[in-house]
Formats: structure tokens, sequence, C-alpha cells
DNA sequence: TCCTATGTTCAACGTCTATTGAACAATCGA
DNA sequence: TCGATTGTTCAATAGACGTTGAACATAGGA
């Protein structure tokens, strides 16, 4: 569990593995909600997204974020924080997260984007 | 072969399966060549993309396109002209068409996008 | 009318995917 | 040091997906 886990270079990303990522439920809910974090500069670990499936389920889905380039894990301590890759997710596909993340706010009722109550009181140690 | 094929009405049309479909390279490959035609407003017929797949194949991707929204079928005889539903994906997620035709244009290089051979010559009947 | 061209539908197949629970590894706090 | 927490890895499963070839349906031309 100390290693980083690997991630792609900026060059070695590519479109249809990155909008395969976008296209599962439950990874474009942890892409938005690691959109929503970004605005507020802040992070999210793991454990925060446990409403949207098991610890197992979820550890798939994050490795299947982190080998596309969609983002990014930071290890500290016990936990991991992750971080959408932004900069580089802009400069391979101009436009394209900021139009899946709006597309889907708009969508936020049929989709299952939601739990809220578990990021705004900042529960971070 | 006479029925017209059923298409989903904007609102049914959903992100993710829109997004799924865009992340197969052949699919993204025909949704390229149809923008590229929109640009002139012509249309393309199934045997347009022969270079792509087999004929089967080609079938299964097309009901894929206009099952999630994508694109639309109409028939002519023996042929079956296709276009994006351009206005009703701009309406429901704004932006998201163009990024993902742009950015697979700038890796026009690494995905098969290209069969321009075949379409310069306008040999439509 | 018969033959051809255009696409779709069907069945079959191998592969990939998402999900689950159990086991494991690493860190923190008492 | 020991137990609890956090997250990954592994094996197994069920289902979906992409691909193929053969059969079929429809329309056009000789």
């Amino acid at each position: 569990m100390s290693r980083t886990p690997h991630h792609p270079t900026r060059e070695q990303i590519e479109l249809p593995t990155v909008l395969d990522c976008l296209s599962d439920p439950i990874r474009l809910a942890i892409v938005y909600q690691l959109a929503q974090q970004e605005r507020v500069s802040s992070e999210l670990c793991c454990g925060d997204f446990s409403a949207l499936a098991g610890k197992s389920n979820l550890a798939y889905h994050f490795a299947k974020l982190r080998e596309c380039g969609l983002m990014q894990t930071r290890v500290a301590g016990t936990n991991r924080f992750m971080r959408l890759r932004r900069e580089d997710m802009d400069a391979r596909f101009p436009g394209l997260l900021d139009a899946v993340i709006n597309s889907a706010a708009r969508d936020a009722g049929r989709l299952q984007l939601l739990f809220e109550c578990e990021t705004v009181g900042g529960e971070r140690s």
C-alpha cells in the first residue's frame, strides 16, 4: 500500500479510454465530486465515496480512473487523496471535461451524483 | 428493412450511454466522419464506412449510435442515410460533441478516423 | 421476372467488465 | 505492542460487449 500507483504521462492519455471511463455512472459520479472539490482547492479520499459502492469495487474504479489519466492519487498515511488531472485533461482534450461535468450537473437528478451531506461538514482530519 | 428504426426522444438521451457510444474507436470514427459531412450539409450511408469494419459489425455499431441518440437514420431506397442529431446533442449536452470531435481531430493520427479517399470524390448517386 | 446491391437480424463465440467477499498490507493511535 | 482504520489485491461470478458469417428483407436495374 506504500508505493505510489502508476499514472500515464500526459501524452499517453487516450480519448477512447477517457470516454469509456466517464461512461460508467459510478466513475462519472466520482469525477463529478472531484470537480466540485477542485473548486474549493480541496481533495477527497477513497472513503468519501463509500456511498457509491463497496470498498473493493471503489478501488477498482479508482484504478480505472488513474490508468486512463483522469485523476491522480497522493498517498498520505493510510489515506489516499485524489484530484482530477485538470491541466492534463484540458491540454489534451480542451473543453471536454467541463462539457461532461456541466452536462452531468444538468442531469444531476437522473444520475446519482449526490452525497452532499458527507462533504459539507469538512470532516477531513 | 422498410420501417424506420427506433430513435429516442431528446429527453430520453442519457449522458453515460452517449459517452459509452463515443468510447468505441469505430463508433468514434463514424461520428467523426458524420461531423465532417455535417459541415458540407451532406449525408453518408452505411457503405461509406466499409473501411472501418464488416457489414454486420457496422450495422451493430449503427444501431448503438441510433439507440443512444447520437445519430438519425433516413431510409431512401436501399440506402440509409445518416446524420448526427446535432441539435439534440447540443441542447442536452452543450459543447460535448464539439469537444469530442475536436479532440478526435487532434488525435487523428493515433485514432483511425481517416478514409478521406472515399468521400472527396462525391460519388453519391 | 430474375439478379444484384444494400443493410439488418440472428446465433454463436471469445473476451472484457463490474461486482462481491475474503485476504492482505500499511499506517495511526492507545 | 496491539488493535483499528484505510485501502489494495486476489479469485470467482454473472452479464455485457464486439466480432463474425449466414440468412433474411427490401428496393432497383436489366
